[in-house]
DNA sequence: AAGGACGCGCTACAAATGTAGCACGCTACA
DNA sequence: TGTAGCGTGCTACATTTGTAGCGCGTCCTT
């Protein structure tokens, strides 16, 4: 589980998930504080140990990247906030996204009514 | 920050704004492998020590709480979760908990629906 | 009043984490 | 062609976590 990492260990990931894959220089910079190179490929050889992240070659040194993908990790980190704090209701998380985003568009809340239209459809059905 | 408790004691607390309060006891049986008391409770010490729960004395023993609101924890989580997974946007974040939820009353679509109209109003203004 | 059963805190200690330093190999360029 | 600069992989070590054991006080129960 994602949830179960050390911090220092969880924030490497937080970033990879943020940018995609990176480098360790590219991690340091994202990194919240200033973090030795050394260190921070200490850290990634764990969670590569782990099996949470997997490296590929490049010309510009190592990439790192999440082994779990994008859409299995989302899934997992919203519905471990759903359960915890929402009390395992997905709509009042939803309503309280709703309430955070001071700056929404309109063609994002369009967007949204839409996809509540379908989930309506799907379940009249 | 939460988000930087080692694995134990963030469970530990998740425990807490879970059930909102609960006995070392109580804790011990939702977590989720046994663990003696007295590790439950030097985690708690700790906890304590860095200000993220806060005790109380009660007959059946000290009842231990989370010492930040629950308000404030949940829009903390949520805001990471959005940062990190959907680069930042709460109406992608959003989406996403429509998709995961297979059993959405109608009722609870309908009052989403009547916040995406305040979201709108709110805007428009 | 003796004996359990709890709940509590302290201390101790193994394991894991967080970090730095060193030595190596590969550029690039003066 | 040497030397400065990266990126890399150890290894080592301090700190923090994770956990159990012990001894104490308090409340029931007999």
């Amino acid at each position: 589980m994602l949830s179960s990492l050390p911090p220092r260990e969880r924030e490497i990931v937080d970033v990879l998930y943020e940018r995609g894959a990176a480098t360790v220089t590219e991690i340091g910079e994202a990194l919240s504080d200033e973090l030795s190179g050394s260190a921070i490929r200490a850290m990634l050889k764990r969670l590569e140990a782990k099996g949470f992240v997997v490296r590929e070659a490049s010309e510009r040194g190592f990439v790192y990247a999440p082994s779990v993908s994008d859409k299995t990790a989302r899934k997992s980190a919203l519905s471990q906030v759903v359960r915890v704090f929402f009390n395992g209701s997905a709509t009042s998380a939803a309503a309280a996204l709703l309430g955070m985003q001071d700056e929404m568009s309109g063609a994002e809340l369009d967007e949204l009514e839409k996809l509540i239209g379908q989930a309506r459809e799907g379940r009249a059905k």
